[in-house]
DNA sequence: AAATCGGGGCA
DNA sequence: TGCCCAGATTT
């Protein structure tokens, strides 16, 4: 009888996992929270920085449901996938309202907050309650892969649905915290995309793919298909003080509810939009080289329309989403990646 | 340049 | 239920 594979993990955990994580000190639901939907599509190295900033900023879910959203969205520029950050301001403020500020510890009351699904849901209640819940992250589903041989990508409902099996039956019901960690740590430092550390892994001698001499063949790749290039023009509008114009774009769509220069359709349209926006038109206008944002799903060729205009600057209001933004004196709202690019150039 | 990563939203 | 959407980082 092999020892079985959740003793393994554990045994390896207690010598090799993660314990210092900065929400593994002064643990608590909301800390955990915070950190697994920030570790959603993000890697731990670079959440650390943002976690700590975040939390200093927002120590309790009734601080952060108490905060502006744009507030919110500050702390979270540069981290992308804006949409966790809009969720999570959400849920907190479910979560004051509707359980007095108390995270409900169970797999429906925590996947009916907004960014939470069924692995974070687990991650949560494993990690925060010490219930016995499974996750199925990017990490875990490369681990049981690998160690079950699961061919297909996991995109496909059937491979995504088998690993989840494979991820239950694992599950012990004691320690789940540290079999949680365990897991994630084991597919984030042994077990990694390329050149996996085999021969470090405590399940090596069970592990289908090691057996087989392909483990970096699982999990399957996404079948892939070209990106389409699309083009838009930044208006990089400076008044006479040296301010930039910057407008909050619709909650929905990318960067939703970040603040962002002005889109234009073509270069020629800079002198209109100028007329439009403050009655005047620029007294100089340099289209800079485009340069390239890629998305998960098309390239976007930027190029900045920079535009010299007489306007004061001030007196406009952020709560009617525009405002001429002051590059030394910056206020806390959330910027668009290639806007802070843009911001760097400029200064 | 290509691959990656969990959940929301909509048909 | 099955697609499309959103972005910074790593390789």
């Amino acid at each position: 009888m092999p020892k079985p594979f959740h003793n393994r993990v554990l045994a390896w955990f207690d010598r090799h996992g993660r314990k210092n994580l900065p929400w593994q000190r002064d643990t608590s639901p909301y800390r955990v929270w915070v950190s697994e939907i920030m570790l959603q599509q993000t890697q731990v190295k670079t959440v650390i920085p943002y976690f700590e900033r975040f939390t200093q900023a927002f120590p309790d879910v009734r601080a952060l449901a108490r905060a502006s959203e744009d507030e919110v969205l500050h702390h979270w520029t540069g981290l992308g996938y804006y949409a966790r950050a809009r969720n999570l301001h959400r849920a907190a403020q479910m979560v004051v309202a509707e359980y007095d500020s108390e995270f409900p510890a169970d797999l429906e009351g925590l996947e009916a907050l907004p960014g939470v699904g069924r692995s974070t849901a687990g991650a949560i209640l494993s990690i925060a309650f010490g219930q016995r819940a499974s996750i199925l992250d990017g990490n875990v589903k490369r681990v049981l892969a690998r160690y079950h041989r699961v061919a297909g990508w996991p995109g496909q409902s059937a491979v995504h649905k088998q690993l989840w099996e494979i991820a239950e039956q694992y599950t012990p019901r004691r320690r789940c915290a540290d079999y949680t960690q365990a897991m994630m740590d084991l597919g984030a430092t042994l077990c990694t995309r390329s050149r996996p550390a085999c021969d470090l892994c405590p399940l090596q001698q069970d592990c289908a793919a090691h057996a087989a001499g392909d483990p970096q063949a699982y999990p399957g790749k996404k079948p892939k298909k070209a990106l389409p290039v699309r083009a838009t023009h930044f208006l990089v509008a400076r008044n006479a003080a040296g301010d930039v114009w910057l407008e909050k774009r619709p909650g929905s769509g990318i960067w939703g509810g970040l603040w962002c220069f002005p889109e234009l359709a073509a270069a020629q349209d800079c002198s209109a939009r100028c007329l439009d926006l403050w009655g005047v038109e620029p007294h100089s206008v340099d289209a800079w080289e485009a340069f390239r944002h890629t998305f998960s799903h098309y390239h976007l060729d930027i190029t900045p329309v920079v535009a010299q205009v007489n306007n004061p600057g001030g007196g406009v209001m952020e709560a009617s989403g525009q405002l001429w933004y002051n590059l030394r004196d910056a206020p806390s709202v959330g910027l668009a990646a290639p806007v802070v690019t843009l911001l760097n150039r400029l200064k």
